[in-house]
DNA sequence: TTTGTTATATAACAAACGATATGTCAAGGG
DNA sequence: CCCTTGACATATCGTTTGTTATATAACAAA
């Protein structure tokens, strides 16, 4: 009897629809109004799918998380070798494309409002984590035996963290120097990693062979 | 014949106030009642010193970047050599204690907001840029002759970034134990610094003046 | 004391917000 | 054909916001 509609297929447009607003106009803008009119819809609509802002915005969080999750693990599975690998996925992670410069935005959105909201910074300190979690795993073979693997994963999220900040905020004019930039520190930090152990007792290739 | 009060140090006064309702309940809640209150007085007082809630946030982003910048600059010239100097200021960028910790939540919540407001992204951008600038000047001295200074020094402000970022959002119960992980972080970033330069060409054994 | 000027409090207001209630239309089973 | 049910638009309420206007208090000079 009812008009049968797919549930998850709007809410995924409410969610795309956000982050479209908060990318491009703040978290502040990202009222209700605003994300049904950027989903050309009105509120009605929206309130029938989400209980609250805060759940939409927790909802949209989450998905970001997720969407960059799921592509990190489809870029690490492509690769057999360990260090091709790891500099795969921290490559996945900067934002070198539209899409992933979005979701960056969004995420930095988030992480100025999570001081004061708990549901947000839970779902943040979640991601982080897990984020923590795959790195240590992948970093794992490569680590150097006197070297703490927690501290080499750490460092190379951050410097993720940071270049993604910097990128995310990065004037449209200097963005694609500044991405060439990044894989070059990047490309550096990983192959840095390497020298300590494996190319060491190769001696003197990768002098001329990945240094930018 | 006017009642006479200190004006500069009335803006302080606000623009101290508006850094403690932003970092402890975030940006959204800095209000200006809300920043008044914090004040100790009401709107009255504060809009007497500031044309507009912009304004206001404008200042105690600049603020911010002023009293960090000013830290660091004193943090660089207790130190002759290089290196210590290097990690001297790279510490001095964390936030290791409360006051600092207040100042990175501030930044994070007004990168989130920058993306729509022209003035933060400004100010941010001049920030950024004169970070960078300063790394630079610190790291020429200790980047080896293949590699490029521009990307060392991207990538230290990265990992201050990422490790900032980091910490600002670290739970209060493992903030302890992240702060030790960020400081061996960055102590291992500078001494691999080292170790391509002068220890590799001299074999890494007899080093008295500049060691590490 | 008087007077003029500034600092601050108080009050008012329109705009925008989240939330909710109500109305309307579409779709299918009886 | 009717009637139920869900999807969605529209309208409204109470609250909070930034901003501005007005009133009061403090204070220095005349």
């Amino acid at each position: 009897m009812p008009r049968v509609v797919d549930h998850a297929e709007r809410r995924t447009k409410f969610i795309v629809a956000s982050w479209g607003v908060i990318a491009n106009e703040g978290l502040n803008a990202a009222t209700l109004r605003r994300v049904a009119a950027a989903a050309g819809v009105t509120t009605g609509a929206l309130t029938h799918y989400f209980t609250d802002r805060e759940a939409l915005l927790v909802e949209a969080l989450r998905a970001a998380h997720f969407a960059a999750g799921a592509r990190m693990l489809r870029a690490a599975g492509k690769l057999d070798d360990d260090r091709k690998r790891l500099l795969a996925v921290l490559e996945e992670a900067l934002p070198l494309d539209n899409r992933r410069l979005q979701e960056w935005r969004v995420w930095l959105a988030f992480w100025g409002e999570a001081v004061g909201s708990l549901a947000l910074s839970e779902e943040n300190q979640r991601r982080i984590e897990e984020w923590r979690d795959f790195a240590e795993t992948l970093v794992l073979p490569l680590v150097p035996p006197g070297q703490s693997t927690a501290v080499v994963a750490m460092s190379l999220v951050a410097l993720i963290d940071g270049l993604g900040v910097r990128l995310a905020l990065a004037p449209a004019a200097s963005l694609a120097s500044e991405r060439r930039d990044a894989r070059a520190s990047i490309a550096r930090a990983v192959a840095s990693l390497g020298a300590e152990t494996t190319a060491e007792r190769k001696a003197t290739q990768n002098q001329g062979g990945k240094g930018v």
